[in-house]
DNA sequence: CTCCAGGCAGCCA
DNA sequence: TGGCTGCATGGA
């Protein structure tokens, strides 16, 4: 076994509570085995725990790991600045400490296509399916995402064999796109949210929902809201009226009007406290 | 067995 | 632009 590390969590690093920004849902590939989560950063085997203020790693370095969870970010402030509000707080007391981590743009591309119309464990099984069929093993049992190039190189059926079903032709043609312009990921991150989105919305199987999810979770334009049906569910019934009809854009703009620039904080808080908040029967 | 899920593309008016 | 429909699949 290699050392560990130890961050202490201070300053901006507060608040941050590792359990709940790994476990609600942005990401699909961390494990928690006994006190650690498990997961892969890049190429990096990344173990962590947190004791209180304190975080302790191994497989990475201090930077990679501030990076990732984004610690630089004053959290307290995006938190304190929203509206005072008897839902989100609700769900900020409930996941507080939450924070949207740095997906890579492929990785977070590839998942949330496969994680339209399907519920978490199924999205995690089947990109745990196409980690082991494409990946590369850095050791036993772990595996790097597939490469885009793989991926695009790859014929539908094997796609198909790790049940992604009928989105087997937009993982491959979203692969060809990053691997034939490995330009794309810069260029998007370079621009502004609308523009970053248009260019998003021309990738195969990325519609309006999953090009939000990308531009919140890897390029962080934190006024980017994905609408699911929980979060349709839980603004229609608190802060619209429950049974009219609402467009997305309605919704996202809805949220984005209360909650201000960082809605898609306020989003991810909303999604993490779903179960307490949506009144589903 | 039935219903549901971090929706999308393709179609039609 | 807006509304409708089919869709692969595993989980609950």
């Amino acid at each position: 076994m290699t050392g560990h590390s130890v961050i202490l969590l201070e300053g901006n690093a507060l608040p941050f509570n590792l359990d709940r920004t790994l476990s609600c849902g942005q990401v699909f590939r961390w494990e928690k085995r006994g006190r650690w989560w498990c997961g892969i950063i890049g190429r990096d085997v990344v173990r962590v725990c947190q004791e209180n203020n304190t975080l302790i790693f191994s497989g990475t370095t201090e930077e990679e790991i501030s990076g990732y969870f984004d610690l630089e970010l004053d959290l307290e402030e995006i938190l304190a600045g929203f509206p005072d509000d008897l839902i989100l707080r609700t769900a900020i007391d409930f996941a507080y400490g939450l924070r949207i981590v740095r997906q890579p743009a492929w990785e977070c591309t590839a998942s949330y296509i496969v994680a339209t119309f399907a519920n978490i464990p199924g999205i995690r099984f089947r990109i745990k399916l196409l980690c082991e069929r494409f990946g590369y093993e850095i050791e036993s049992g772990e595996y790097t995402f597939p490469s885009p190039h793989t991926l695009a190189e790859s014929p539908l059926c094997d796609i198909r064999s790790c049940r992604v079903g009928y989105r087997d032709r937009y993982l491959c043609g979203t692969a060809q796109m990053f691997s034939s312009d490995p330009g794309f990921r810069d260029r998007v991150a370079a621009l502004p949210y609308k523009e970053a989105r248009n260019e998003l919305l021309r990738l195969p199987g990325v519609g309006r929902k999953v090009a939000d999810c990308i531009l919140l979770f890897a390029f962080h334009h934190f006024q980017a809201v994905p609408v699911d049906v929980w979060i349709d569910r839980i603004m229609k019934s608190h802060y619209l009226n429950e049974g009219e009809k609402y467009s997305y854009d309605q919704i996202a703009d809805t949220a984005r009007t209360i909650f201000g620039s960082h809605a898609g904080y306020a989003q991810e808080y909303l999604f993490a406290a779903r179960d307490a908040l949506s009144k589903k029967k």
